[in-house]
DNA sequence: ATAATTTATGTTATGTTATAACATTACAAT
DNA sequence: ATTGTAATGTTATAACATAACATAAATTAT
């Protein structure tokens, strides 16, 4: 799977700062600095990679609420996703564009790419209705291989 | 949401020993026991409560290895899940008759529904076909409400 | 039968992931 | 100035999971 482009990564992180300035919501220092940790990095970030990092960022130790509460701002606010399988956080390149995404997970380059098909979420919803169920949220993750390296 | 009836239940445990025994699985008194605590539980069940009830049931503590082992054999061989986004386990009521399973977990009265939808599998299916991707496995698990819970 | 091999379990310790609880700071509103 | 609120710092510990090595039990080969 390819990275996501510079340009690409500059535009989303400004439209964080837009969605947070017309909403009033406060992206602090630290909030900013775990945001762009886990959007620069084109795999799924480990909360205690993201601790290493800013403490080194900010050359002093930082503990792990810290970290867990920037992460927890970040996800409520539709900023990262958490990945359940791996244990891991990934930026969304569409924040607030959608409140539900899914992702395909490579195993070996573990390069992860979200994926919000409406087809599949319509099939989602459907099978909820089907079951009497009202949906609050949706874990979907496929793992498996990229085309890059299932040709290798 | 329903819990099982117990002729669904020892349907089940029948099966299973069934598919040891045609495919020399070593169903041992622990993994027997772990199966029937996760199968007879009709909420996802965790693995250190898993612990406690196999030390009550021996008289005698138990220790973590001893219970993920057996869930990883039970996982292996398509005899339990785990719920990756509530660290938890269910045990599956038609073993070996698929290997992906969904999920409908209702948040507030923990019960949860297998359901294995074929327009969902091949829905996800296409998805990851559109995206180039072989999947290896997919976790999908829809936590909300269930009909009971959303009427109260 | 018995030695060798494999499979499963016991045991200790530790690694990894996440949160509770309470103190402190920073800044705004009255 | 004082109170309120939102965010962060800090310590400790809870919750989840595995590594590593020892032992035992079952299987197979001789």
């Amino acid at each position: 799977m390819k990275s996501k482009s510079t340009s690409e990564l500059k535009a989303t992180i400004h439209k964080v700062e837009e969605i947070c300035k017309s909403n009033k919501l406060g992206l602090t220092e630290i909030r900013r600095q775990v945001f762009e940790i886990i959007i620069k990095n084109n795999k799924p970030v480990k909360a205690y990679e993201i601790l290493d990092k800013i403490s080194n960022i900010n050359n002093k130790p930082s503990h792990p609420p810290t970290v867990y509460r920037a992460i927890d701002f970040l996800i409520e606010n539709g900023f990262v996703h958490k990945l359940n399988s791996i244990n891991s956080f990934v930026g969304c390149f569409h924040p607030k564009a959608h409140k539900e995404c899914y992702f395909l997970i490579c195993k070996k380059c573990n390069i992860y790419q979200e994926c919000c098909d409406d087809s599949l979420k319509d099939r989602i919803s459907k099978t909820a209705i089907h079951n009497n169920f009202v949906i609050s949220n949706t874990t979907l993750e496929i793992e498996g291989h990229c085309l890059d390296c299932s040709q290798k």
